[in-house]
DNA sequence: CACCAGGAATGTA
DNA sequence: TACATTCATGGT
């Protein structure tokens, strides 16, 4: 699957995002949100120069509230924004977590409140550049849909654990781009239905015997 | 106007 | 351990 999306889409250089920083705020900011209301949120950030680890720990609760709104759910996104900026700083900022080993940055993430496992793959391979296959919703539904493993996240996380030792960091970084790149596309073969197969609306949901 | 988006915490059995 | 509920804006 990767190599075709690979010829599909070439390197996406993935993660959309300038800095190490937003990536992370990104991961927040995305929590069960579409990348559009993310990126408002995100450029009023910038444009007050607050998309920042430093500038987010610093700044008040009810601050953070006014710029992220258009992300939804601001009441506990702004909470853990400050709290993962917050602990960051703490434990020295992003150039002393870069020296841990993989399993003592996924220690320190997990029990940040506001980050679970999705998120925290997320900062794992886009922002500490870690060999870490990304399962979210979209990676569930192509492999469920396409029938390589029973429905349900858990399953998915499962096989994406084999995914991630037999894969090398730039492909396993491609691999997730691709994955929701063509979950944003229209589905070339059942154009009809308006939308990709990966989208929970799909009309053909409960028939996909031909991927 | 109903439904959904690149989740996670909390409560219940 | 396994589900259900809650959170909230903006696009389709």
């Amino acid at each position: 699957m990767h190599k075709l999306l690979k010829q599909e889409y070439g390197e996406l250089h993935w993660w959309p995002a300038e800095t190490v920083d937003q990536v992370i705020l990104g991961a927040i900011l995305t929590q069960n949100t579409s990348w559009n209301n993310v990126r408002l949120a995100m450029n009023n950030l910038s444009k007050a120069k607050l998309d920042s680890i430093d500038a987010i720990a610093s700044l008040p609760v009810e601050e953070i509230k006014k710029y992220i709104k258009p992300a939804g759910f601001f009441n506990q996104k702004s909470v853990y924004l400050k709290e993962i900026c917050t602990q960051i700083r703490k434990e020295g900022g992003i150039s002393r977590l870069e020296k841990m080993s993989d399993k003592d940055i996924e220690a320190f993430l997990i029990k940040i409140k506001g980050v679970g496992k999705e998120t925290m793959q997320d900062i794992m391979l886009y922002a500490f550049k870690r060999n870490v296959f990304v399962v979210d919703k979209y990676t569930e539904r192509l492999f469920s849909r396409i029938g390589i493993i029973k429905p349900g996240m858990k399953e998915a996380h499962r096989l994406g654990k084999e995914i991630e030792n037999s894969m090398s960091l730039e492909d396993l970084n491609n691999f997730h781009g691709e994955i929701v790149e063509i979950s944003k596309s229209i589905c070339k073969a059942r154009p009809e239905c308006g939308v990709c197969f990966l989208r929970n609306n799909c009309s053909y949901e409960k028939d996909f015997t031909e991927p």
